[in-house]
DNA sequence: TAAGGTTACGGCGATCGTAACGATC
DNA sequence: GATCGTTACGATCGCCGTAACCTTA
C-alpha cells in the first residue's frame, strides 16, 4: 500500500470509476493505473470495485468500508502540506471560496478588499455554484470555504458558522404601485414575481412565508442571479424579490426598494467548511474578516 | 510523501527519536532512515525535529501539528488492512487484551472459553499490565481493547463502554477475628491491612471509603496481584482487601471472605478500545461475550 | 572509542511508458 | 471501429545496503 494508490482512488471516486480518466487526472498512463489498481486489490486479497466484463461500475462492500478511511488518509495528507506551507509562510498560500452570485457581488467585495490589504501574498479563487455544489466542491476539497444561506447544517462532516442576517426586499422600478403604501403577503401576490431559483438566496423562506396562506406566488422567471432579477425588472416584466444587501442604492437609483422583513423571515448566510480539515491561519483571518463585515452590515 | 515515511514517523515517536533503533524496528538499515527523513523535511521545507548536534532530542512546534496527522493516517492504513481481512474472513485473526491480573485471572477466563469455542481461528494474545500502561497499549495499538477498573475516562481518543460492577472483600484465614462479627471501618482498619498497588483494581475506592474519617489503614502490603496478596494472608501477615470475585470459594477454602460492600463503594470495570480503530467483527463478539459474562456475574 | 548520525556510491527492484492485445458498446 | 481495460517488455528512477566518514558522550 502507498500513498498513490490512496491517491487513485480518490480520483477514481471523482471521475465514475473510469481507469482513463484517472490516470489522465494523475498525469500517467493508463496501464499504470490499472496496475496500480490490480496491485492493491491483490494486497488487500479481495476485489474493492464491481466489474462490468472489464469496466469498473461501482464499489464493493469492501470497497464502500475503505472509501471512508481512504477520505481520511487523504484529508490528513493533504493536511500536512498545509501545516507545513503554513508553517513556513503564513502570509502566502492560496484560497479557494465557494459562494453564490449574490454572495460574491454584493458582500465579498469589502470583506476580500480587506482581506487582499493584509494579505497579498495569498491567491484568492473564488468559485460560484449553486449551494447544493458548494457543499460538494468542500468535501472534493475544490473549496476551502463556502459562503452561502441554504442548504448547510445537516452534514456532520461540516463546521457551521453563523455569519449574518438579512431581509428580502422587493424591487420594482420608479412609479410602479408598489412603490408606495403598505405592502402585505396579498398585495405582493397580485404582481407577478422575479425571484430566485428554488434552493438559492432565501428562496425557501420566501416560500415558508406563503405556506401557510391560501395564496400562491405567480413567480414567472426565478434566477440564481439578482442582477438577472434586477434587469428583467427594469423591463417591466414583474416585481422582484432579492435579497435586501443586494439593491445598491448608487447603482440601482432607477428602482425602488422596501423592506418585506414583516412578511418573509429573515435569512441566515452562514460560513461552512470541512471538519477535519486544516485551513492556515490567513483563512481563519479571512474568516473574521466576514464576520466583521457581517457587523457592519447589521448596524446599517 | 509516502507511507513509510509516515510510519517512520511513528515509530521514531516511539523509540526517543532514535533513528538507529527505528532502522531496527523497520528492519532496514540506519543510513536509510536517515535519508528518508531527510527527504521528508526537504519535502516539506521546514525540520520537525528538534535537533542536538545530529542527534534528534524531540519535535519542533511543526513537528507536533504534523504528528496528529501522522497518527491518523497510520490509523486509517491499519484500519484498511484490518477491514479487508475481516472481509475475507472474519473468523481468522488477532485478538490483543490488555488487562490486569485480577481481571485476567477471575474475570476473563469465562468469557474467553466460550468466544474460542465460536471462534478457533483467532489468535488470542493477553497482556498484563498497570491501567495506565494499558490506556498506553491502546494508543500504540499493542493492544486493540483494554479491561480495567482504574485510569480510564478522562481520554477523548477512547471509547469506554461499562462492564461490570464489583465490590471489594476482606479476606482472613479462618479463624482470625474478622471472620465473625460485623465489620466496621473502624475494626477494619484495626488489622494490618494487605491489598493492591496505587492505582490497581478499585484500590482508588478503598482511599475513598477512608478518606472522610480519621482512620488511617495500615497497608503494609500492597500489590498489583490478588494471589501474591492472598499469599501473604495465608502467612498470616495481616487481612487482604480484594476483589470480591477474586475469592474463589473452591480453591480459597482455607479462607474467609467477607463482603465489603456496605463500607467500599463498588467498582466499576469498563472495556475501553480506541475510537477511531476499527474492531474486527470477531473482537465486536468478544465484548459481547463480557458482557453476558457480566451479567452472569452480578445475577449470583 | 563506542554509539549514533551523515554522506557517497553501487545495485536492485518498483513503477512507469510504449505497444500490442482483448473486450465491450 | 472506437473506447476502455489488460498484458508484456524494456527503461528509468527511487530506495536500499555497504562502507567510509563525522560528531559527541
Amino acid at each position: 500500500m502507498n500513498l498513490s494508490q490512496i491517491e487513485l482512488l480518490r480520483v477514481l471516486q471523482e471521475n465514475e470509476f473510469s481507469l482513463s480518466r484517472a490516470a489522465e487526472k494523475m498525469h500517467i498512463v493508463q496501464s499504470a493505473v490499472s496496475r496500480q489498481l490490480q496491485l492493491f486489490e491483490a494486497e488487500l486479497g479481495s476485489p474493492i470495485y464491481q466489474r462490468q466484463g472489464k469496466k469498473l461500475i461501482g464499489l464493493t462492500a469492501l470497497g464502500q468500508r475503505i472509501m471512508a478511511e481512504v477520505a481520511i488518509i487523504n484529508m490528513a495528507k493533504n493536511n500536512i502540506q498545509t501545516i507545513a506551507a503554513d508553517f513556513i509562510d503564513s502570509n502566502q498560500g492560496v484560497l479557494h471560496i465557494a459562494t453564490t452570485h449574490t454572495q460574491a457581488k454584493y458582500f465579498l467585495p469589502k470583506p476580500i478588499l480587506r482581506f487582499r490589504e493584509k494579505y497579498p501574498g495569498v491567491r484568492i479563487y473564488m468559485v460560484e455554484a449553486s449551494p447544493e455544489q458548494l457543499i460538494n466542491k468542500l468535501h472534493t476539497r475544490k473549496a476551502d470555504i463556502a459562503i452561502c444561506t441554504e442548504k448547510v447544517g445537516e452534514d456532520s462532516d461540516l463546521i457551521v458558522n453563523p455569519c449574518y442576517e438579512w431581509h428580502h426586499a422587493v424591487v420594482v422600478p420608479k412609479n410602479h404601485p408598489l412603490s408606495t403604501g403598505d405592502i402585505s403577503l396579498k398585495r405582493l401576490a397580485s404582481f407577478p414575481i422575479l425571484t430566485y431559483s428554488f434552493g438559492f438566496t432565501g428562496r425557501s423562506n420566501i416560500e415558508t412565508a406563503f405556506k401557510n396562506t391560501a395564496m400562491e406566488l405567480d413567480i414567472i422567471l426565478a434566477a440564481a442571479d439578482t442582477d438577472v432579477i434586477k434587469t428583467y425588472v427594469r423591463l417591466g416584466m414583474g416585481v422582484g424579490i432579492i435579497a435586501g444587501m443586494a439593491y445598491d442604492p448608487a447603482v440601482d437609483q432607477d428602482l425602488v426598494a422596501r423592506d418585506l422583513s414583516h412578511l418573509i423571515p429573515c435569512s441566515k448566510t452562514k460560513i461552512a467548511y470541512l471538519k477535519n480539515n486544516y485551513l492556515p491561519l490567513y483563512t481563519q483571518h479571512f474568516m473574521d474578516e466576514l464576520l466583521i463585515a457581517a457587523k457592519e452590515l447589521n448596524f446599517h
